[in-house]
DNA sequence: AGTTGATCTAAACGAACGTTTGAACTACTT
DNA sequence: AAGTAGTTCAAACGTTCGTTTAGATCAACT
């Protein structure tokens, strides 16, 4: 069947594509791992390259969508008042933790994949990415603006920025820290609560400097 | 001269592996770019992956050294009381973002590099990075333990993972946001704003739901 | 001057890469 | 039963990879 061989090619990359970055993926690793001829690659996709590209659209596209939505429901329900902020945060960085946890249809072995490219420096996937969120982080930045009106649109850009760096490194998954750890703590993070985690500290962050917290920076550690 | 040509290597190793990756990077790219010979990568390191190894031990060791040292530096000078909470993620990702700034010795290139490498999935990678930052991040995770008495220690392994996201995204410097962005701000990010920006949010994430931020999470960590 | 040890050079090694080819196989129509 | 369009297959294409080799070049010391 062709659907079932251009599906087995694409987990079966997924996959590898995660455990060792795309350079150092072959076409023979992956379609050894399908159980499919060498072949099959360029007849299906055209080339690796393409492969590349139907990997991450297809489940950036409805992770994306499933964002979008989520933010729509927020802002339809809530009647006249805004949404909360850690509503917002959570409806932006949910979807791909919850992703993660669906081991069973390859979507965790996807979100480790797509939090390591957040800093991948290729052009094509450079573009790839840019295309596929902008429409997400330009309805998004809009909903923190509204939520936020005491952050000049300047800050408000770097705060977003810093949400998308601690997930992407979550997504990723390196844990670094744990590796590291001599005092282990609880080891198979519980999603629930890894968004709960995330959306407070994320909150806290964007909200500094507001009146909300105590935070006492003064210019003068920077210098040294 | 046997030291220059292994600097020149090694600066030219640094500089495509920054833009290109590890894997994509052969060996002719290398020494092309250093305009010495090929055989002088195995000459003088032995095998590639001896150079990948020696690129990041080259930065990596000063720049925790400094942190270490800025450390030290707090600890010793506020006499009894305790270093502030700014002041300790000042010393942790000040050095970095300051090296991102020397754009002369090749430091910014490699901050891009390392800044990738923290989600960097290979097996040689992740035991390198590991032994490089294990005795640093001990440090840095007793001072927060001691500048955050109310944070239980499961939860502030959580929070310096996050701070880490955070630090190792504005390093790989993809700029997602700033690509999309359709209001472009200003465009060379100031080391000592980005420092205080980051500075701020983090500590205000660290900080949550310590009671010092009205953040309504219904997390169950609340501090008197 | 000549020897020695370190460094550089050109050339080649086998292995692995992405891609292409033409024939074999499969399922379905007439 | 023959034909056809879609798919799979083994094999090979030319290129590039990391590494190795043997000889040239150089600086320093006896």
């Amino acid at each position: 069947m062709t659907r079932e061989t251009k599906t087995i090619i694409l987990d079966a990359a997924e996959a590898l594509f995660a455990e060792q970055g795309f350079a150092a993926t072959s076409l023979r690793a992956i379609t050894s791992r399908a159980g499919v001829n060498l072949a099959s690659v360029n007849y299906h996709f055209g080339s690796k390259e393409a492969l590349v590209d139907l990997v991450f659209r297809r489940r950036i596209i409805p992770m994306n969508r499933e964002r979008i939505s989520r933010l729509e429901g927020l802002e339809s329900h809530t009647g006249g008042s805004e949404p909360s902020l850690e509503a917002l945060i959570a409806a932006f960085i949910a979807p791909p933790l919850e992703m993660a946890r669906d081991t069973g249809s390859g979507g965790a072995v996807f979100v480790r994949l797509l939090g390591r490219s957040y800093t991948e420096p290729s052009e094509t996937m450079q573009t790839a990415m840019r295309a596929m969120y902008e429409p997400v982080i330009d309805r998004f930045k809009q909903a923190f603006a509204r939520a936020l009106p005491g952050v000049p649109p300047e800050e408000l850009y770097w705060r977003m920025h810093f949400m998308v760096g601690v997930l992407a490194y979550m997504m990723a998954g390196t844990d670094m820290m744990r590796l590291i750890a001599s005092s282990r703590v609880s080891d198979p993070p519980e999603i629930g609560d890894l968004v709960r985690r995330m959306t407070d500290f994320v909150a806290a962050g964007m909200r500094s400097g507001q009146g909300y917290t105590l935070s006492g920076s003064d210019g003068g550690i920077v210098e040294a």
